[in-house]
DNA sequence: GTTCTTGTTGCTCATCTGTCTCCCACGTCC
DNA sequence: GGACGTGGGAGACAGATGAGCAACAAGAAC
């Protein structure tokens, strides 16, 4: 391990050629002129001392530092960070670029997450990530604005941003048309009492779903609550007291489905031969462990912070105007996951 | 936002100075004899023109860039990943670093790990993170040992590399110690059967627990399965079917504890009334939300992460001498976090 | 057949990116 | 004429880039 940095200028000795050169046969410049001997030579001796481009001189003198910003909301405590980092970490790969990653909280001051976009900024980061952990709007520092950046899984308040969300309304209805499918007519819905976009969409797709297929939507059994574990639970329970029981239970989340199911085993309810659930976000380890395994609506995470990641870089290097997608938000389909909570209802 | 990047040579030009003495009052350099007057002025002009250091011109000239490289695996799939970074991102942040993240596959061969290490390098960061998703042996490639590196809850093959790990040891030893206190005798472990550390370590404290309180340890029921929901609900029905059926449960990890919930509930045992458990992991999604809470044992993921970052900082600061610590891992302690699922055992 | 023009090929020089740092210069006061 | 107080100049970091120069060949003019 004694090998010291050596830059192109070592390579440039060796090849017995000048830095200049070096530097055009390593990048393949079109208009430089080289001998192909000469350009062959200079590649071994590059090879050969194991040369790697020295990123920060390159970035300083080109302007392009090949490294995005991702500032993303509570990393730590929901999988869906994890997701989107993944996605963007990959696509990002892909093209030469790499992540740098600050963690903020969605409860931070406005001056605490301009700081987060500085210190990005000050490394001269080519376009900046702003990921939230779900899909709401938000007030964003107004130094984001000075490199190309592209909102995950949220809107800005004051709009023209480009960003990415998630088809809420698409999931939705898929969740309810399974319910549909299977031969449901009585459908309950458990929603969040939060007011963001997902709660207002999915409701809305809920009673659209129903009242499409005939089934008086309007009227349809609802219960909230806050959308964690117990709350399911409570919600749940009122909502199977009802006089006409629902037999399908479409859950605002996976995390509220999980205190349906508690629900129903308290009642006595098999599910899913007296009660069909469908839930939301996919959370593996919760939709995939629950037993009977949850059927569920998949939020694309991986895929926003990859076709984010994708727009931005294609901003960066021009290939794209952000301001032109920026008049509204691209939506990305919620595909469901079937596994065995539903089923026909019984006669 | 017309602001073009401003430098210090435009700092200079508004000062009326020399870009050295700008250089100078901003950096504090100590030995630089500058007015008090003159001072004032560049710090006040260098504020109303907005100025930051363009860090990557900084970081070429003093071979310094203050970030961090952060390999780590499977970010998506464990929420432990997150933890991890959160530890490192706000001991980094506090120190004025930042880090550049790139994810890897547990299972990628080395050359592919050896490439991402090497994209770091090419950004000359000044240090090394390479975090695993659980406490085992890895080969690590080559190139790691150019900058200084410290691992995180993993132990490198070749051993003589700073490594901070859980202890799973005083861990497991919290668990059942918990399950010892409230009364019962009758104690049983749910093991994982994949070998690593943990496997190992974690039966041998169980039974090491056990004989010290004078249960013939050697002799408890263990039954090992695949790691997971499924296994952990086959393991505990074979080990409630015994005669000597135990009245405390162990369980490898949350997800192990979650089957044997399932399995407890199907055999009409009530937790705890007739059956007492502990897990580990400390998984939010579940050991929070299973009715009753989980007791269990906290893993140090965000602990090992700044543990990990702060003394990374400190090698690249030459405040301390990693080598002198490679000896053997650091070993964090494992909180035991107590919810609702050990009570005393029926008479 | 010589000289001049024009073009092409192959490569190098000088300069630039933004910042740090060693070393030197100037003025003043005892 | 040192000592002190204030400040500036000139690389250096590692590489990118456009202008420019030498060498040579082909063609044209004489």
């Amino acid at each position: 391990m004694s090998n010291k940095n050596i830059g192109i200028k070592d390579v440039a000795v060796a090849a017995g050629v000048s830095v200049t050169t070096v530097s055009h046969v390593l990048n393949e410049v079109s208009y430089a002129r080289v001998r192909p001997e000469t350009r062959d030579k200079v590649r071994a001796v590059a090879e050969q001392l194991g040369y790697g481009p020295n990123r920060l001189a390159q970035a300083l003198r080109t302007q392009r530092t090949g490294m995005l910003g991702l500032v993303s909301e509570e990393i730590a405590t929901t999988p869906h960070a994890g997701r989107i980092i993944l996605g963007a970490d990959e696509a990002a790969k892909a093209r030469g670029y790499n992540l740098m990653i600050i963690n903020t909280s969605g409860s931070a001051s406005l001056e605490s997450r301009q700081a987060d976009v500085q210190a990005l900024l000050d490394r001269r980061v080519d376009g900046i990530l702003y990921a939230t952990m779900y899909h709401r709007d938000v007030e964003l520092p107004a130094n984001l604005g000075s490199v190309p950046s592209v909102l995950v899984d949220s809107v800005a308040t004051g709009g023209n941003i480009t960003a990415v969300i998630p088809d809420e309304e698409g999931g939705a209805r898929a969740a309810v048309g399974a319910l549909l499918e299977a031969g449901h007519t009585r459908v309950g819905f458990i929603n969040n009492t939060h007011d963001v976009p997902a709660t207002r969409q999915r409701l809305q797709a809920f009673r659209a779903t129903l009242t499409e297929a005939g089934l008086h939507g309007d009227a349809a059994p609802v219960e909230s609550e806050v959308s964690e574990v117990q709350g399911g639970y409570e919600a749940a329970r009122r909502i199977l007291a009802r006089e006409d029981r629902p037999t399908g239970l479409f859950c605002y989340n996976d995390r509220m489905a999980m205190g349906a199911y508690r629900a129903a085993a308290e009642l006595g309810l098999a599910i899913p031969a007296d009660l069909s659930v469908v839930g939301f976000d996919d959370q593996e380890l919760i939709a995939a462990n629950l037993h009977p395994g949850l059927t569920t609506v998949a939020l694309p995470h991986y895929e926003m912070g990859a076709w984010a990641t994708e727009h931005l870089i294609d901003a960066v290097e021009g290939k794209t105007d952000l301001s032109l997608m920026s008049l509204h938000p691209t939506i990305l389909g919620c595909p469901l996951v079937r596994r065995d909570s539903i089923a026909a209802p019984r006669q």
